[in-house]
DNA sequence: ACCTGAACACCGTTCAAGT
DNA sequence: ACCTGAACACCGTTCAAGT
């Protein structure tokens, strides 16, 4: 009769895998590390999610709406200014991809096809820099412009992280300087 | 007496390594499948490349060469004016990363620890961008102008081999408009 | 010098059986 | 409803033995 009680859950084996990919990558997440940590057998994990790929997934979305509240939040903090919520924001995307390396590259990377977060917590994700540079260039260049503009935080940030700059060198100048020549570009209506 | 000769070659089973990784991702790109596709049995791939982690890097590092010839080819046709050498380049670049996504994401991203290329392999691919950026802004600022560019295109072309522009639009635009917005910047000296 | 088969440890996943 | 042990297929790697 009585069901087995659950001894975890889904969010506790996302948590876990998370603590995985931190401390030793991918290759660190098994299904037989996530299931000791959360102190069930590996077989276990299948009644919770549907295979490693699933659990990836997973991991990713919600990496990806904490990404979109941190920096939703530093956008918040840096006042009314479009110019200076898109400083905050560029500065706490660039923040977050160096505290969470790992994290950061199961974002986007698409070096683990099938690990994309869900389309719902990517728009979220993005949602801070969409409305922000919409202050900037208005509505109409707005979602190139948000390309654009995540597309060099992503890339400097993933490049940085995997120890691409090696040549010396102030990187976090070399940074700021992006973020002022798009700035720039931005506001003189480049490409209008 | 008489030594095996040699049935494969370490140039063969890196092209072997980057075919399949071109077809099937990173998982396909295990030891079985590059003995198989060579020929050989596993155990002598180990007489050739220390451990799956070694054949990756140097598949890596063939890509970063080939990136650079090709990017360094484009420029050259383009002719003698910096602006209109950097969109060759820029251009190149994503349809490098669009031809050959998995290639492209192995580069950077770090996703795949261990499997950088070499930095002498980066080197050769970061000089096209390096020489062209330094005829635009001067050889003090070329380091993070080049950083600049270089974390542009990356991250851009990246996102988008990974799907991750989903909300319709012009993204060959977006693209464009990147470009002039960094080169408009970098020719006014922003930052400066 | 390079190739091979046998072997080991490890992992993802399935399944029948428990409660 | 969730957990378990047993089992299978598959992979990376080592090693002793072949030529």
């Amino acid at each position: 009769m009585s069901p087995a009680r659950a001894r975890t859950s889904l969010p506790a084996i996302i948590a876990a895998a998370r603590e995985l990919l931190e401390e030793g990558g991918l290759d660190a997440v098994s299904m037989v590390a996530v299931a000791r940590r959360v102190g069930i057998r590996p077989p276990s994990l299948y009644k919770h999610v549907r295979d490693r790929g699933d659990l990836l997934a997973a991991v990713a979305t919600a990496v990806a709406l904490d990404l979109g509240d941190l920096v939703a939040a530093a956008a918040e903090r840096a006042g009314p200014d479009p110019s200076e919520r898109l400083r905050a924001l560029a500065a706490a995307y660039r923040s977050f991809a160096l505290a969470t390396p790992r994290s950061a590259a199961l974002l986007f990377a698409g070096a683990t096809p099938g690990a994309e977060p869900t389309p719902a917590a990517q728009a979220e994700a993005a949602r801070p820099v969409l409305e922000t540079v919409r202050a900037i260039v208005g509505e109409e260049r707005s979602l190139p412009a948000a390309r654009v503009v995540t597309a060099f935080a992503y890339g400097f940030a993933s490049m940085e992280a995997a120890g691409a700059f090696r040549f010396g060198g102030d990187v976090a100048e070399a940074y700021r300087l992006g973020v002022d020549v798009l700035l720039a570009g931005l506001e003189a209506d480049v490409g209008r």
